[in-house]
RNA sequence: GCGCCGCUAGCUCAAUUGGCAGAGCAUCCGGCUCUUAACCGGCAGGUUCGGGGUUCGAGUCCCUGGCGGCGCACCA
């Protein structure tokens, strides 16, 4: 251990042997607070200095802050990002407790049951007859001020980021309403939630690497899941009619500030409906969350406005790329030439395998998806790059299928689903051509999935969000890994 | 995977052209009964991410490895 370390931790482990002989256990089973350090606040908002209240509390939290006076000291206990001060005259405190305080050191966890009072300049404070050790702390707390501002330890000792950065709190307790916010309003519209495998023996559902795992009594491979789409359709097939799920998935591809190899998703699936309705629910359940997480429709967004209010905007796709490659006849019945010669004039790197649709895909992607700043329904995929969704009622060569957009990031991604069995397994086919002609994220042919469908189906309205992303659209944040708690780093090695 | 940037005390940061590795906070010792980044005085604390090289001399320059950030690539 580092030496300087190592004097911390060793002056801190003379006091918990001090504090073992005199009798007191640094590490007591139980207490029992009468308040959380939040309650006593609310409960004695704006005392006049000087005031003392005759309120008896008993209250709990860290230390994080010492400021000794003589024989006057100053606590400052944290709770759920809550501080409150303890005013501590020597007089006060009973013998134990003074034999206690001289032993305390910052990070410790602590007790306290004394009055509530203000002090003479205005502090909000528990005066404490008692004190009692809850916890002791071994190691340092970050600097008091500036805190803990190193990216990779914030991310490897997210348990420090939270005791001292009031930023991190901010982002996981809005997280958590945002989770709130979307279950209150899936089970609102009578929406099942459910849990289904996340170990595959088949990794289906999206187009994407999975990771590989061994089970030792079946002596078989499973996959963590990419996806849980297929599942939650047999569901429906099973005669569920509306279920959602809210979990994580994997895939094992590569990280950026908008991907974590786990990460969260939410899916929901409903009988009767097609891509139309879902994008209402998408707007419904994406408004609420805002509301009850922020408390407004009008965010910003790395310095930049964001409106949720709706209704938003619905595009296709065709014409997207149509408006930004200035080709008003650009259609998906052209010549494949003429779209990969267009591809290559906007620098978008092209595949020979790749048909019409692939490439105008990779034109959006290139010259579109980045620039959709509000809120944007884009509609219409084609079908070559949606083997799990519906042919659309009335184009040819596309599906109904839409993704949303905001500041220029995915966060949605939906279809009326495909429910003929004889369509998907022909589209399961081309993704098995295609994995056999080297690409390695197309989809496995999954025969239970297709003996549910082929007990028959009802049209599904089907979607997926992006939880993580939406909690970055709601926190502003740049970094995915700023929403998740323990996000994936490489391991440590010594 | 590629490119750029970063890594100095427990934390936050300095260190001129390559010339004695420093400060604040925290710790430790002493003082102080209304502080709140408390204050005052004092002591101590370093594998400058690891390894190698150039040099009289390397935190600084070169090579190499590690970890992180950002971008790209990959990617529903």
């Amino acid at each position: 251990m580092d030496s300087k370390l190592a004097e911390l931790v060793a002056a801190r482990r003379v006091k918990l042997d001090e504090l073992r002989a005199q009798g007191i256990d640094p590490y007591p089973v139980r207490f029992a607070p009468s308040a959380s350090l939040a309650e006593v606040r609310a409960a004695h908002a704006e005392l006049a200095p000087g005031t003392e209240t005759g309120v008896e509390v008993t209250v709990a939290g860290r230390l994080v802050a010492r400021r000794e006076h003589g024989k006057l000291t100053f606590l400052v206990l944290r709770e759920d990002g809550v501080d409150l001060q303890l005013f501590c005259p020597r007089g006060a405190l009973d013998q134990p407790s003074r034999a206690l305080i001289g032993h305390l050191d910052v990070g410790d966890w602590v007790g306290a049951r004394g009055e509530v009072l203000a002090t003479r300049k205005g502090e909000l404070s528990v005066r404490p007859a008692e004190l009692t050790l809850l916890g002791k702390g071994l190691r340092p707390l970050p600097d008091k001020w500036h805190g803990l501002t190193d990216t990779e330890a914030r991310f490897r000792q997210r348990e420090l980021d939270l005791v001292v950065n009031p930023d991190a709190r901010r982002v996981f307790a809005l997280r958590a309403r945002v989770l709130k916010a979307l279950r209150a309003e899936l089970d609102e519209r009578g929406f099942t939630e459910v849990e289904t495998p996340m170990l595959h023996p088949i990794p289906g559902g999206a187009a994407a690497r999975p990771f590989v795992t061994h089970h030792n009594t079946l002596d078989t491979d499973l996959y963590l899941r990419i996806a849980p789409e297929l599942y939650l359709k047999r569901l429906i097939a099973g005669g569920m009619p509306r279920v959602y799920e809210i979990n994580r998935s994997f895939r094992n591809e590569g990280m950026s500030t908008r991907h974590n190899p786990e990460f969260t998703m939410l899916e929901s699936y409903q009988a009767y409906a097609d891509y139309h309705d879902v994008m209402d629910l998408t707007e419904a359940l994406l408004q609420r969350a805002a509301r009850e997480a922020l408390g407004s429709l009008q965010l910003s967004y790395q310095g930049r406005e964001v409106s949720l209010q709706g209704p938003w905007r619905r595009a296709t796709l065709l014409e997207l790329v149509r408006e930004a490659t200035g080709l008003a006849d650009l259609d998906y019945d052209v010549e494949v030439d003429r779209v990969r010669a267009l591809c290559e004039a906007h620098g978008v790197r092209t595949e020979p395998s790749w048909g019409v649709g692939k490439l105008v895909l990779e034109l959006y992607e290139a010259l579109v998806e980045s620039t959709l700043w509000e809120p944007t329904f884009v509609i219409d995929y084609p079908v070559e790059v949606s083997p799990l969704a519906r042919r659309h009622r009335s184009a040819p060569h596309v599906t109904e299928r839409f993704e949303l957009i905001v500041t220029g990031r995915e966060l949605a991604n939906a279809f009326s689903e495909l429910t003929d069995p004889d369509d998907q397994r022909a589209r399961f086919e081309a993704q098995v051509a295609a994995r056999a002609a080297g690409d390695a994220e197309a989809m496995h042919l999954d025969e239970s999935y297709l003996a549910a469908m082929e007990l028959g189906m009802p049209p599904i309205g089907g979607l997926g969000v992006g939880v993580d992303r939406l909690v970055m659209l709601l926190a502003d944040v740049a970094s995915i890994r700023e929403v998740v708690l323990f996000p994936t780093l490489r391991p440590e090695r010594t």
